[in-house]
DNA sequence: CGTAAAAGCTTCCGGCCTAAAATATTTCGT
DNA sequence: ACGAAATATTTTAGGCCGGAAGCTTTTACG
């Protein structure tokens, strides 16, 4: 009679699976704005720019585009642009490729490499404090739920 | 002699708080991605118009302009272009608000309503597969982390 | 009143982002 | 050797995004 139907045990554990993503991803937002605006007044730069000096860093022989694009996960037209302003601000190169004059491969200039190491210090700071709040406990369990859904979209 | 240093203690912490922040990163867009590119293949549509949808489906009276985007959390000059483009598309309707010749209230049309319903089953079922992995007492230790987090960013 | 400040919104600029088309070069199969 | 397919990259079109400047209307205040 007042048997509980298995639809709505579904529907309760849906509901919550959608509250829990936004939440997950309200709070990813919440931190990458901080950081973003601090970038960006700090800085005067970007967290995309930041993201392709990182690669950048730590591959001191230089990344073709389309390793750049593949290991940040972001489009082949949108990796020509960020590195296009970072080549105007000097801050890295395109060399070319011998045996092979379609590819190029991109390195840090000095200048880049000082001002990523700088930025980088930085950079861990505005994490450490903006997640300052967690427990070592805490972060290790975040971790593992973390692990658990990219498994679920296949990496 | 051997004694810890607590520096090392504390870079330790801070080297894993970076790496916590990348992968939650990392997992926040891998789910982002997912839901945009079928957001897009199924319907033709992004998830910033279905996040403005969604804000105005919960107000049927309307919403004013710059209660989107306070409620989005997004700029005000943003969401001019994604009113615009709903307006155009038959989704939503700008309204006098009398007595105030500045601001327009945003409505759902009709259109806007059927589709939004439409979109929002589908989103939900998505989300429910993408986070399909976690156990309810998993989502339960990260519900209460990101509260952590949220909490150190001044919500 | 009359004007200064505030409010509501849009416009502009520069950057980010993807998908798809276009270009150039290299490789592969015959 | 030669044409087709694959590879590396850029370009294009359309949309998202913040910050700042600008416009109009309303409010506040002397």
């Amino acid at each position: 009679m007042t048997a509980r139907r298995p639809e709505l045990t579904t529907n309760l554990r849906t509901r919550n699976r959608l509250r829990l993503w936004l939440k997950l991803l309200k709070t990813t937002n919440a931190v990458a704005d901080e950081l973003r605006r601090r970038m960006r007044s700090e800085f005067d730069s970007t967290l995309p720019r930041f993201d392709v000096m990182s690669a950048l860093e730590r591959y001191p022989d230089g990344l073709k585009m389309y390793e750049i694009s593949s290991l940040l996960r972001v489009s082949n037209g949108n990796v020509t642009g960020i590195v296009d302003r970072l080549v105007e601000d000097g801050m890295a190169a395109r060399r070319a490729v011998p045996g092979d004059r379609r590819a190029s491969r991109v390195q840090l200039t000095h200048k880049g490499q000082v001002e990523f190491t700088h930025y980088a210090k930085e950079h861990r700071k505005w994490v450490d404090e903006l997640l300052g709040n967690l427990q070592s406990e805490e972060a290790e369990t975040l971790t593992k739920a973390l692990d658990t859904i990219l498994e679920g979209t296949a990496e």
